[in-house]
DNA sequence: TTACGAATGGTAGCGTTCTGTCATAAACAT
DNA sequence: ATGTTTATGACAGAACGCTACCATTCGTAA
């Protein structure tokens, strides 16, 4: 059995789920957490959206919400309204004081790029590329400096939904070279640059001999990369800039997990058993 | 036609049932105007309720949400809760016929997630935790799997703007007898985990390891995860879940890059000054 | 290990909500 | 007044959300 601690803000709600009697199950604190994280947008929830968000089935739900003593999630909505109502705030309003301020700036900042990212998709480049990169019979992947884990990452979170994808390490002296030693008749190779203006220098000769060598080549960058597009065509630009120390990686880390995305759509059924069948998600399954 | 006058504060919904296409007719003006007085507490309703409460039939209402744009009663329930997004991010709805479909989804949920970070940077413990990395002597990071990538990321950008930062492979075998070898009397430590759900049996021995040897402990992980809370005050959940084949790291690597802004906001001459004399940046600035 | 109880998920069924088709009523122009 | 267009409602089918019953899995203690 498991205790949820109480936090600095203590919601009617928290203080509901945290004293069911005879303490929490490991599903039902999931449940419990999310509840409390997301009490604010709970009014739009239903039962089933809850279960596909914890991992838990939808019954679990049912059943923890009745014995924290509401009447099912009708009930526990119309609490909440009740108590809405009382403090006279409207939805909308309660989260605006939030975002003030410089790190409310960067934060609006991100978000933004990441629904810039719709128009990257909607490029006919787009979906040339998400083929290149799923028919591929090889994918290698590379990027430098502040984004090469965003590289690692991506070639990582690749493999899971297809095979044969390959992390370059582009300070391994022998990269340029190495690539065509894979070379094989009529094979489709394809390789994914992440790159970001201030190392153009570097990645441009190695785009050059990719495509000399017949790869296919998908550079994913910021807006201030004006090299790549006379390289190749599927080239996608992310907004990086949000005026902080350092620039923002997570919009390109959106990218990255939405190409993944579609190409694990490009043959569903295989990705979702390479999915299953990887080990370290089998391992670790159990939560504790 | 009718048309409703704009009020004082004008919320997206009735910005947005006023400029129907072609006005509004006497039972639609009814419906809106009532959608718009009782917003705050529309996630309680149903069609069927709404057209009780106006006094026209359930399928005057469903047509009229078509015709305003939204899908269904569903669909404006979906754009409330996205409310975040519209107001902060989307004004004159830039992308909005951008975001339909399965990837405009997904973009809209990382954004929205990105943005419900302004609810963590808020939390007592967000200063504590950037004190307590900015202020350690030493600096560790991990991360296993699937966000390993993420972690390497970040200890190679914090160390950008603060020395000392050293990325831990868990896997590597001796982790956890390695941290002790580091102590010295009185030096301040710290660990940043960054966690998801499914390696929680890995992430929780290390942290556990780690509080014992007196170090602070730093958990940035997704709403699934209930252990943290109990081992440390500094945990912080980022939403992950947005139905992809794989969950989404964006909002994730945003908050580390807010933490790598604030913890060099505590110093930020020195930060300014390694970032500077960063090599690599140095080398990089010829863009080609 | 084996066995037991608790926790959880799957399937099915019921009730509710939503929407498409057709019919009726209202508004308007001639 | 009459015909035409537009708005609205009644009904029914489809879809969805919720929960009851039973099977399975998991955790724990001999």
């Amino acid at each position: 059995m498991n205790e949820i601690l109480p936090s600095a803000e203590e919601s009617p709600l928290a203080a509901r789920l945290r004293s069911v009697a005879g303490g929490l199950t490991k599903s039902e604190a999931i449940i419990a957490q999310w509840l409390i994280l997301n009490e604010s947008t709970l009014g739009l929830e239903t039962g089933a959206s809850i279960a596909a968000r914890t991992g838990v089935s939808e019954i679990t739900v049912s059943r923890f919400l009745k014995r924290a003593g509401y009447k099912g999630l009708q009930g526990l909505k119309e609490d909440l309204q009740a108590a809405l109502v009382h403090a006279h705030v409207s939805p909308s309003d309660r989260y605006f004081r939030l975002l003030d301020g410089e790190i409310g700036a960067i934060l609006k900042r991100d978000a933004d790029a990441v629904l810039a990212l719709a128009h990257e998709v909607e490029k006919p480049a787009w979906s040339q590329a998400i083929d290149a990169i799923a028919a591929a019979d090889e994918v290698f992947v590379t990027g430098f400096q502040t984004i090469r884990g965003i590289a690692e990452d991506f070639a990582r979170r690749l493999s899971i939904v297809r095979g044969s994808v390959r992390f370059l390490s582009p300070h391994d002296s022998g990269l340029v070279e190495w690539i065509p030693s894979f070379r094989r008749a009529d094979e489709k190779r394809c390789l994914v640059m992440i790159d970001m203006a201030p190392y153009a220098h570097e990645a441009l000769p190695i785009v050059q001999t990719a495509r000399r060598l017949g790869l296919q080549v998908v550079v994913v960058t910021d807006e201030l990369n004006t090299w790549a597009g006379s390289e190749t065509p599927m080239v996608f630009h992310v907004a990086t800039k949000v005026d902080a120390f350092l620039e923002s990686t997570g919009p390109m880390t959106t990218l990255m997990n939405v190409i993944i995305h579609e190409v694990a759509g490009r043959a569903p059924e295989k990705a979702r058993k390479r999915i299953k069948d990887w080990p370290p998600i089998m391992r670790g399954l159990g939560l504790y």
